[in-house]
DNA sequence: CTGAAAGCGCTAACAT
DNA sequence: ATGTTAGCGCTTTCAG
């Protein structure tokens, strides 16, 4: 019990001197675009290989040379869409050569504490997500020498820093439209309150095209974006005076409650009489006894546009903070 | 467009510099337990806070402490369930000064290629979880001076490093008991092939449980573990001689499939004339439509006890590999 | 308790 | 193309 694990570490001077050269050539042998002769190249990686030796990366950074490692701000991985995010953020940032590191909290003020740790790192950048970004984190970007990107979190306009977003009113209006477009008469919307203005814009958006259709809507604002918080927001609006007959749920998981509630608690049918829009497309927005027409948010696009922000920076040096929203998509299923 | 930032770091001589000390004065009142004199240290602290010093980790670990990142390799995070293992592990893993790194591959012969990768950064240990640990990782463990962790991955023999499972084998039995109790005379189970036996071990389990009550059971394997793969084992199943009157799923996404194939597309009751078991207890399995009965992974603790063994490993300085199973629970819902 | 000095392993001029 | 040298920012003896 309680292996002891060998410590010793291999270094360039090991593998210099086993293959009879200078530790530069080792060096030169491991970065690319370097000039050694052939013959000594092998020497070396032979050496290498057979010693079992891999550069120190702590060393590397200190020396210099750009640290590869990008910070993940996040919040919960409970929500299906952010892993569905972080997981193509990884595989994009790992084909770009880079790290991603992982800094999760489950709400915007756990974020506070983890900002001085980022700061240690060296980060080449961090990417902020499902969290909204407060003040405190804005002002931490703006004193560091690295590239931040704000990811999937709508109009931002005091945070300096890359902004790759859905764009969320966009999606709003796709919402509203396909609502009208299957005959809806009296909707309403169900929004969550978070500091970043996500849900207040798919919102906006939906309202905006109701306004041009001259459509009234009913409007509901609830604090959590859970199962729970669906179901509770649909028993509540079946209760007010008119009843709806279209929902936009600011996100697939309140619609998966929500339906849950017209259809087991209330005995409505969907869409027959009332309709159902969700947001993210997460894939229990597909399940046989959902299907749940949604809008569908950009995942890779978004994923490959924030690596793509990276990749620039570390070739230009200079931080591009443009915005840039990408358009989502209506995914008709059966709910409407 | 295009901002440049300022690159400009703060070092411990900087501030020393401002604060009238030498910079072993700030480096020890950085370094807990070191013996610095009340004023000395205000004096330290005061300069820091003003030019917003941060210790450079890199340089840190250049100089002998540990580094604190250990290395996650896991599959693919669109599975809701190593999603919330990384969720939970990443907050563990903050909580006791770690930082995580994640490693995402989507099968193992991916993870091959990132092997050399970790070894560059030196981490105190790395998790393997959702990927079948090949002979590939197995051997590059043993060559490392860190503590190797495989997660949830069920009985392993040839892999030198600590195993922390769930039970898969007792998981096995509760669904078959659970099923049994429910009337089940004609039992199926569906499992999935991948290199680790948690599939096999699950359906072990079972079978040992219907094997002890004289009960006959049908197998089938399919290769994919998803929704798709549930569904179109359960329309296979459907149509063999026996009809199986109750069905042990060895995930819930492929329940989810299953469930629906059986309602939807076999116009079947569950549980009235079918009994289906899940594993895992995703979220979507406590859907008002599925409400699926199923065993449930013990995923905090399973995240806890990783966490523990690398605490521990810091503290000993030997990695204990011993094996961890731990029993998992049976969830009754509406499908038995 | 404090400061001086010696590295940790690597890269990047700088001379060959 | 190669070797030599000087750091990168920090921790840690070692004297004082």
């Amino acid at each position: 019990m309680g292996k002891k694990i060998s410590a010793s570490r291999v270094t360039a001077d090991d593998v210099a001197r086993a293959a009879g050269v200078s530790r530069s050539v080792v060096s030169r042998t491991f970065t690319k675009g370097a000039s050694v002769s052939a013959k000594r190249r092998k020497l070396v990686l032979e050496a290498a290989e057979k010693l079992g030796y891999e550069p120190n990366i702590a060393a590397r950074v200190l020396a210099g040379k750009a640290s590869n490692v990008v910070g993940i701000l996040t919040g919960p991985l409970l929500n299906p869409f952010l892993a569905d995010l972080l997981d193509k953020l990884s595989d994009g940032l790992r084909e770009a050569g880079f790290l991603p590191t992982l800094f999760k909290v489950d709400t915007a003020s756990d974020a506070k504490s983890i900002l001085p740790l980022i700061a240690q790192y060296h980060m080449v950048s961090t990417i902020v997500m499902g969290i909204s970004p407060s003040a405190q984190i804005s002002k931490f970007f703006s004193g560091q020498s690295q590239m931040p990107i704000i990811l999937n979190l709508g109009v931002l306009r005091d945070v300096e820093a890359a902004n790759i977003s859905t764009d969320h009113f966009k999606g709003g209006m796709l919402a509203a439209q396909a609502l009208l477009d299957g005959g809806a008469r009296n909707p309403a919307v169900v929004t969550r309150q978070i500091e970043a203005g996500i849900y207040e814009e798919r919102a906006a958006g939906f309202r905006y095209v109701l306004d041009q259709a001259g459509v009234q809507c009913t409007s509901l604002q609830v604090t959590e974006g859970s199962y729970q918080a669906g179901h509770e927001a649909m028993l509540r609006l079946s209760k007010s005076e008119k009843h709806p007959d279209a929902i936009f749920f600011g996100n697939d998981v309140m619609a998966l409650g929500g339906l849950d509630a017209l259809r087991i608690d209330l005995g409505l049918s969907v869409p027959g009489d009332v309709a159902v829009v969700g947001y993210d497309d997460i894939p229990s927005a597909a399940l046989g006894a959902y299907r749940i027409s949604t809008i569908r948010q950009p995942v890779r696009k978004l994923a490959s546009m924030a690596v793509a922000a990276i990749v620039d920076f570390e070739n230009s040096g200079a931080a591009d903070l443009t915005t840039s929203m990408i358009a989502p998509a209506y995914v008709p299923r059966d709910t409407i």
